[in-house]
DNA sequence: GATAGTAGTGTAAAAAAAACACTATGTCAA
DNA sequence: TTGACATAGTGTTTTTTTTACACTACTATC
């Protein structure tokens, strides 16, 4: 196949005509401390989409990778430093953006709240986090965005532990559960988890209680990053 | 947070500086006749590569989505019309292509390979299937591509009947459990197998038999497209 | 008529998931 | 100091799902 479109498709430095743009996106998800699944989003102070509020984001520079401008986008917008991040979707519609033809690569974030409140509310006057089944309309196609995060962070819950992202280092299975029933929607068996999640030897037992609550203090757990990375190679399922 | 991070987010059309330049490729997935898992390759005709095979692909033009993209690139490189087309990945390292930055956006595609087999070959002389585990070495991050492809058609397998897309039309239950046999590694048990797939009301039983084998005829079945649609609507679990 | 190759069918055992309720401990307020 | 409240913590039984497993039937070919 000899013709112009293999040619086309790797065209050396010459290529000259009009290409997209391609931005970063960021869902950052966080759990506040009534449990509720928060968003954290940007008020636009530029036209199109004037005081309204999107996902943190920005323009992919051309010597940096995709997740390193997701990074770079978070820490210059947020205020916030290392996270987990993975690639959730590359949005391409045409119209997406009133201006010019921008294709975004979007990333979703889990960040320990309790944490990063304070930061964002200092660093970034006009960040903030939103309760995701109380958001304000978004700019851009961001909703779509969001709410293919959503999916997928409930997918991805369903078969990996990656709710420890959204918790303290140290937490008490109580906390764990209730992070299960927020981003799953569904009440969940207390005694059926414990012993769930504990046979997955994910976690380990430490001999630290809660302190400063008025009730009987829980112990505390740790996640086991080290005996994960171990299991993962093994093919272990993790399904709650 | 009124700096020039926010400003930088969202510039408009005076976007000057160097920027990414952004391409689709695609894996596109077929089964043979042996119940072999191929994959069709483009050879390279130019340098970068020249000589070497590749995955279908091209530039992303200024007025077409991704997934226009990646259905006219299949259609100009291998003459293949209407497929399966699904979003893999983005892969935005910095020195993917020798030439220049380039962020690919990697689409995988599930063929009927007993149908386009000779339209490949004719109207493509540098089009070929492989099978899957004796590729050539690919040009660029390919084979990087390729594995990612393959984790994901096993992953999305387990959980979607999109097997059926792989197949002609009109087929046996054997054919079908050899597909998931091939994609899977392993081997599965016939009745257990037939029960599963079976429970699931995904297929109609047609009043038609496998013609001009040297065996037993089997009885033909077909995929049920809209029943499958009602169902994924009611979050209906398709675990093999 | 023997062989090769696939078609087609059910049951029992094992494993996993779901359902389910009470006692324990600490804080707070009356 | 006592009672109310809030969460901590703990096993067993039932149900459901998954797995393991073997034979007869049909058709073409040699």
């Amino acid at each position: 196949m000899n013709n112009e479109h293999s040619t086309l498709s790797f065209m050396p430095y010459t290529y000259e005509f009009p290409r997209p743009s391609i931005t970063v996106d960021c869902v950052v998800f966080g759990l506040d401390r009534e449990h509720k699944l928060k968003i954290l989003l940007i008020q636009r102070n530029l036209e199109p989409f004037k005081g309204e509020w999107a996902l943190p984001g920005g323009f992919v520079r051309i010597d940096e990778t995709l997740e390193a401008a997701a990074l770079r986008e978070l820490r210059e917008e947020t205020g916030i430093e290392t996270v987990f991040l993975e690639q959730l979707y590359t949005f391409g519609k045409l119209d997406r953006d009133p201006r010019e033809r921008v294709i975004t690569v979007a990333y979703y974030a889990l960040v320990n709240l309790w944490e990063y409140q304070i930061r964002a509310a200092t660093d970034a006057s006009d960040a903030a986090w939103f309760t995701v089944d109380a958001l304000p309309s978004l700019a851009f196609d961001h909703d779509r965005i969001v709410q293919t995060a959503l999916k997928r962070l409930q997918g991805k819950l369903r078969y990996e532990p990656i709710g420890f992202e959204l918790l303290p280092e140290k937490f008490t299975l109580f906390q764990l559960q209730k992070l299960y029933e927020t981003v799953l929607g569904q009440e969940l068996d207390k005694r059926n988890f414990r012993k769930k999640i504990l046979n997955m030897n994910l976690l380990i037992a430490l001999d630290e209680f809660q302190q400063d609550v008025s009730h009987r203090a829980a112990r505390l757990y740790q996640f086991d990053r080290l005996q994960y990375e171990q299991l993962k190679e093994k093919g272990f399922n993790f399904e709650i």
